[in-house]
RNA sequence: GGGGGCGUGGCAGAGUGGUCGUAAUGCGUUCGUCUUGAAAACGAAAGGCCCUUAACCGGGCCCGUGGGUUCGAAUCCCACCGCCCCCUCCA
């Protein structure tokens, strides 16, 4: 949620932010109309209730019946009144909140313009691709071989994009979380959270899921409740309607959880190997900042979930998104890990700052001083990674030619010793 | 799942239709007096949201949440949420 009085004040800032995100301006001009009938409403029934405060409080004093039942009665006049105007004005704040909600969060004036995701800027490449003597396989092939994804009993269960892992498979990935995890917590400065993984709707609210990026979520038939499709969500919620001491910030959490994302994508695309799924395994970051830090906490988020990257010896690159792929955040970057097998990169971690548009939507906010007024703080997140995908890359750039796959150094005591899955 | 009890400020805890009430009282917090300093004692201050304002002032709303009754609701009624106790069940 942007600042009312920012489009009040500064209606052209908006509207222009708004264009370069290909979003329509007119939403500012709507918005200030019912906040201003709005505003009317409230003024008018809140002359009236002071009103009513003084007579009432002039009712319980008077000794004379008939002036006593004379004032009665023009305040129930007043009273109906009062309901009617508290029902508009209920029916405009609604609205009110409707526009605000669906507004989405501004660009940073630094982020590149751009209409497609072919606008995104490499910022850097890091480690070299490795040459292979072979060629190298896709990560399907090598997982089924191996027997440590199984498909078809993925589908057979769930469905179609549902995968099973299987002996080093499940391993493998267990080593990956304990692995991030720890690093994490003991090298980044990250205390960890086990969230619910489902959640309420309000909570999907606070982060900007919804309203208007509802599509992909799986709802819980008969509760109201949703299957988080990052742990963003309920950790980004976690001190919603709260007021934190300044002295408490900056607050860093990492959390594992599943993810779960009912993905509309067209049929034929992506649909081979476990890329893009509706059940997957994430470590997310989240901090809570104060807004003239956040800027350089986003550099140390990309930084930390770098370090995985490096850790892993896979080759990768950093990409700084353009007002086109921005989501809801301000600025946003994504890394990406080279896949030798299925030969693309793969987006593995979006790191991205969201200034007060989170805050604001969660009623989130910190208290700069003692006895200061409150004021919501900035939020930011980032993958630590996303696990199928740092598996395919795994699986594809450790391969060797007889199928086998080496296990990166970091991972082997995670994994028992295990150097190899043959 | 069945029965009973309870949701009031940072915490504890009064308040059962208007006055005592600007939500008592206590504890905690902050400031002041006193003190070399501290403690004690005494005195005082302190919430959130919205409207209005350059700011102050002023007004409205908030006693779990949402409705209702009433000229007027923390107080009465209804629904929901949460917590506690007992029974039942269970990982």
């Amino acid at each position: 949620m942007l600042d009312i009085k920012l489009i009040r004040e500064q209606p052209e800032v908006v509207r222009a932010g708004l264009r370069r995100k290909g979003d329509d301006p007119a939403q500012v001009d709507a918005l200030l109309a019912v906040d201003e009938r709005r505003r009317a409403l409230i003024k008018e029934v809140e002359a009236l209730k002071a009103e009513r405060n003084a007579v009432s409080k002039e009712i319980s004093k008077m000794k004379d019946k008939d002036e006593r039942e004379a004032k009665i009665a023009a305040m129930r006049e007043v009273g109906d009144r009062i309901a009617e105007l508290d029902r508009e004005a209920g029916e405009a704040e609604a609205e009110f909140s409707r526009l605000m909600l669906w507004l989405p969060n501004l660009p940073h004036p630094d982020v590149p313009d751009g209409t497609t995701e072919h606008d995104n800027v490499v910022v850097r490449v890091e480690g070299a691709q490795r040459q292979f003597d072979f060629t190298p396989k896709p990560h399907w092939e090598l997982g089924e071989a191996l027997g440590i994804i199984d498909f078809e009993r993925g589908v057979k269960l769930s469905g179609t994009r549902f995968f099973v892992l299987k002996g080093a498979g499940s391993r493998l990935q267990r080593a990956l979380i304990s692995w991030m995890l720890d690093v994490h917590t003991q090298q980044h400065g990250y205390s960890e959270i086990t969230p619910p993984y489902v959640v309420k709707e309000e909570v999907l609210v606070g982060t900007g899921n919804l309203p208007r990026f509802g599509e992909n979520l799986f709802k819980i038939e008969g509760a109201d409740l949703t299957l988080i499709p990052t742990a963003e969500v309920p950790v980004t919620n976690l001190y919603r309607e709260e007021i934190l001491e300044a002295s408490q910030l900056p607050i860093y959490h990492v959390a594992y959880t599943p993810c779960w994302r009912n993905e509309q994508m067209s049929a034929g695309r992506d649909v081979r190997g476990i890329k893009r799924v509706y059940q997957f395994d994430k470590v997310e970051m989240v901090k809570f900042v104060t807004p003239e830090t956040s800027y350089a906490e986003l550099t140390t988020l990309i930084d930390n979930a770098e370090d995985i990257c490096k850790g892993l010896g896979v080759p990768y690159r950093l990409l700084r998104l353009c007002t086109a792929d921005l989501g809801t955040a301000t600025m946003k970057y994504d890394l990406e890990l080279w896949a030798p097998g299925v030969e693309e990169w793969l987006e593995v971690s979006s790191c991205s700052n969201f200034e007060s548009y989170q805050s604001r939507r969660a009623n989130l906010r910190y208290r700069p001083e003692p006895g200061a007024k409150p004021e919501f703080l900035h939020t930011l997140n980032g993958s630590g990674l996303a696990l199928p995908r740092v598996m395919i890359a795994i699986i594809e750039n450790y391969q060797q030619a007889d199928g086998s796959i080496i296990v990166p150094e970091v991972l082997r005591p995670y994994m028992g010793g295990l150097e190899v899955i043959r």
